[in-house]
DNA sequence: TCCACTTAGTTAAACGATTAACTAAACAGT
DNA sequence: ACTGTTTAGTTAATCGTTTAACTAAGTGGA
């Protein structure tokens, strides 16, 4: 069995409660103490029981990690990075994470993560886009909400966003540079605010450079921005508009997905067409040719929102904090210049 | 504040005791008594603090999940997969999942897994392969530990395991029964016992059909089995045996990076050389072309290692049990058959 | 000398469950 | 009628912390 405050106190010859606020780091304790009990926990190896502690401060120490079970299993480990930011950061804490994957066509109640319904939690990080109905369903129960790369339509919330504005522009902007007037873009799920900024930084890099905006160089789609609607909407885009000489995808499987769709059509990237993706998953660097980028620090998100929850859960100041974290270009051989 | 027993006791008009004993659905309480305070905790939507059932039943009811920290990063969602199958299992049995990386070069106590230190799990699962150090670290805890996908050279352990061997004898035999006769075999961390077992089963398969197994046609590294030694090994392999007709991958990310390697060397697959991978990433839909391999159930392997770890935990029966899941051949147009 | 304050602790109740030991009532057998 | 057993609960201790309230000793000022 591991030792308890007990151990520790007769082992120091104090009481228990001195041990409790030598942990603590209490002013009333003398230096000579403190350092006395200090070395018997030391000794004995000494760890507080989180169960004896959670009993009494009514609180778990855990954080839990939201995603819905499909952006858990897709390919692109962009929400497991940053999963694994959050672990990091927990621990510099004293969080744990308890990670539950909600179904994608989320039913109500039932569906609840578990650690919510056993109020096993202090907190919850949501990351990557969820049903309307989970935040309805959340409500009641009051508990801080960091998101993270999402922002929901309604109310004030804290998040860790990207900043897919200026993203958006910078590859564009690089487009433009290497000489493109004629740029397509491509996307999924324009309703994920996300999305929707990056097409708004593509629009703003183009009027800034006096290119007209056309959505006759754009093509859209419902679901999820994966590697087959990239195929789908390049395809489209390739008989809408084949003149286009450099394409925007709006995310890296989608980029992935478009370079597989001209690799099959027999145009040639980057000697036919330009192609930039957005947020910088390894598989970039295995794509024919390796996929120009905006890179997102995925763990670095991680480690912000748990930052936001644990100031969420710790102070009783709850007002909404928004961190928006910056990206950067990542050039590779998809694309050329032209004159 | 959530409901405490105390609540439920009072609405139902009995002891706490009572509510306990209802909740462990003991015989001693008549089904009359059982319906009114199974009522009551309906109603007051009641659920037991696991703080304060940790607190006496000295259980957290919590499963560590550990890995090294490249297996978690890296591209291929493998150990990733497996801890979505450990979390959903977890579920059925009242568990969470704490997930803590280990760094590559374990170097003894201070990179325990927190939970380890903490005693804040009550066994723990191990995926993947790690350091000696880590478990000789681990010894003094004694706590019971289920392998996943990997088995140390020494001791008896609970393990769940790919079946390696029918895995690389699948793969080869199909090569064979395509008409292939020269087939060489990469494979790096042939230490690794799947590894090990996958060229074990190349051999086999090759030996049975009459084909003189050689280490000419064999290219082994250090180091992890990604796409980059995949690479290199294809390269070595190519100038040492250039007749070669076909290819065995000891898993998909070396054969993802053989076939990046052929594509650069003019070499096509299949027409040239035919290849099989293992494990089935997703990653092998999109290669070019979409790679043959061997599936591997990864969710199914983290459902039986919760399964054999709550085993473990639950019963005084510690004998290790080793359970080996079944794989299965996925062809996909990388293999092309030959007179 | 007396009182008020400060310092450096201690005492004991509380948190919310579980469970061994107890009890009261009903029943059975002789 | 008496004893023993079964049934259906209850009582109370316990798990390992935290923390409000208390205390005893020392300090300082008038």
């Amino acid at each position: 069995m591991p030792p308890t405050i007990k151990d520790v106190a007769k082992k120091a010859g104090v009481s228990t409660a001195t041990v409790s606020l030598v942990i603590h780091d209490e002013k009333r304790i003398s230096p000579l103490t403190k350092r006395r009990v200090r070395k018997a926990i030391q000794e004995l190896n000494y760890r507080p029981s989180r169960a004896a502690r959670g009993l009494v401060t009514r609180r778990t120490q855990n954080i839990g990690y939201v995603l819905t079970e499909d952006h858990f299993r897709r390919t692109e480990p962009f929400y497991t990075n940053i999963f694994l930011g959050t672990e990091f950061e927990a621990r510099e804490h004293d969080f744990y994470i308890l990670v539950n994957t909600i179904p994608t066509e989320f039913s109500g109640q039932d569906c609840l993560p578990r650690f919510v319904k056993e109020n096993n939690v202090d907190g919850i990080i949501i990351a990557g886009k969820v049903p309307l109905k989970l935040l309805e369903c959340l409500e009641p129960y009051h508990l801080p909400i960091v998101f993270v790369d999402y922002y929901p339509p309604f109310g004030e919330h804290s998040a860790v966003l990207i900043d897919n504005l200026a993203g958006g522009r910078l590859a564009t902007e690089e487009l433009i540079r290497n000489g493109h007037k004629k740029i397509g873009f491509i996307a999924a799920d324009m309703e994920h605010p996300s999305i929707f900024d990056r097409s708004q930084g593509y629009r703003m890099a183009l009027e800034k450079n006096g290119i007209a905006y056309s959505t006759d160089q754009i093509i859209t789609c419902k679901g999820i921005p994966d590697r087959e609607s990239g195929y789908k909407c390049a395809q489209a885009l390739h008989e809408k508009a084949p003149q286009i000489s450099a394409l925007f995808a709006c995310n890296d499987a989608m980029a992935i997905g478009a370079l597989k769709f001209f690799r099959e059509a027999g145009v040639n990237v980057p000697d036919d067409i330009s192609i930039i993706g957005f947020d910088d998953v390894t598989a970039d660097l295995y794509s024919r040719p390796p996929l120009s980028s905006i890179r997102v620090q995925k763990e670095e998100m991680g480690v912000e929102a748990v930052r936001t929850i644990t100031e969420l859960i710790n102070s009783k100041d709850q007002r909404p904090k928004k961190i928006v974290v910056p990206v950067e270009l990542v050039l590779r051989e998809s694309i050329k210049k032209i004159n």
